[in-house]
DNA sequence: ATATTTTTTTAGACTTGTCTAATTTTTACC
DNA sequence: GGTAAAAATTAGACAAGTCTAAAAAAATAT
């Protein structure tokens, strides 16, 4: 069984990766971990001989096909709690994530599947992520990031990255939710920043930052 | 905050101080965490330290009033997550200890709270076990155990110490649970054990061991 | 009242996960 | 292609929580 430690690596390592097709360096797992890059290659050795990631000296971490089960476990059960306390316990979607940072870590044969049940078997999360069943298997949905699209016209949003309360919030308070429309109407190429209306309605600009956390379909 | 196993480890010490009421020896605690009197001694001065119990060597500990008070906020929390699980999610009451177990290591400031509410605040989880209100106050229920009874006549069951799924599996095969009336019509002085109607319909032996774990009113 | 047994504590070691500082390897640039 | 900068690894340390073995204190028994 993994440690809490473990399972927090092999998680951010999955989403690092984007869903395992890249590598991922030190250096940036540092940073997202908030830990210091000598930790990281000692969790590197220890995912390796567990055979959970592809790592060699220097070339960074390729996520293995137990790795992105075992991770793809972790984010089911995320996201399902995540689902169960906004949806049952009446919580705001920004004040969700640190909670479903713990309950993701209880190990249980069946309560993850009851819970599943429970909600009704959802297949996305209160911020439009697809929830993996539990078989693994994500629904890959066709989405670009708002900071890709390059096509004019209206897009539904359909998930937001998740984590940053502080994200949430902002999008919250200018109107934006799974499912708004928007439409962009201006390109700003000096710093990236859209500038677009919600819903038909009103009209905001968007940094770049935030646009690359907004997905659209 | 405390760590897991600082909760552990008060948790076990308000439960064998019968509710803070009498001193806990290590040895006992040893007997109970299962681990050795050496880590016991190491973790006392820890609680000691953090002012959750009073600690002299070779006296045992007992517990504070602020020890006490986050004790029953961590029982608070296991018996309103087995009451979660056995009401929402359709466990039975035997097999919901172990996870209880890790929900109740969750912090939150409104996860708690927010599923009190959920559940309709109840005042007894599964087993019959009075649950703490959200200011640590605990209806003290007038009930003994079984064991203890020297009257005869009828008794309600209402509640049994729970921790042990193989005896609430026992219980339940015998037709025992919370509510059950159980009359005593023999004793049996050399072992112990007695012999009772359930619901004045079946008659089953009860031993010493099972009794002391069966609480009545 | 003293000796024996039991309980508890101390001392030192090990594991996990983290860190800092020093070293090595890779990358980037001229 | 050689050198400087950046990235990654190694070596050694530390804290938490556990253990074993030895020592000390308390309880028990004669």
């Amino acid at each position: 069984m993994l440690s809490r430690s473990e399972e927090n690596y092999l998680k951010t390592i999955y989403n690092l990766s984007d869903d395992g097709s890249r590598s991922v360096s030190t250096s940036e797992l540092a940073l997202r971990m908030n830990a210091k890059p000598a930790s990281i290659t000692d969790m590197m050795k220890k995912l390796s001989a567990k055979k959970l990631i592809d790592y060699a000296p220097y070339y960074g971490a390729n996520i293995t096909q137990q790795g992105t089960s075992d991770a793809l476990e972790i984010i089911r059960k995320h996201r399902l709690w995540e689902t169960f306390l906004v949806e049952k316990l009446g919580f705001q979607w920004d004040e969700v994530h640190e909670v479903a940072e713990q309950l993701e870590h209880v190990h249980s044969r069946s309560l993850v599947d009851k819970l599943d049940q429970f909600l009704g078997y959802p297949t996305a999360d209160p911020h439009g992520q697809s929830i993996p069943d539990k078989n693994g298997h994500l629904k890959e949905l066709k989405i670009l990031a708002l900071s890709e699209i390059r096509d004019d016209g209206s897009w539904n949003v359909r998930s937001i990255r998740s984590g940053s309360p502080a994200l949430l919030q902002y999008l919250t308070k200018v109107g934006i939710y799974i499912g708004a429309k928007i439409q962009i109407l201006e390109r700003r190429p000096f710093d990236g920043s859209l500038e677009v209306t919600i819903d038909a309605k009103h009209m905001v600009t968007i940094s770049r930052e935030v646009s690359e956390n907004i997905f659209v379909g």
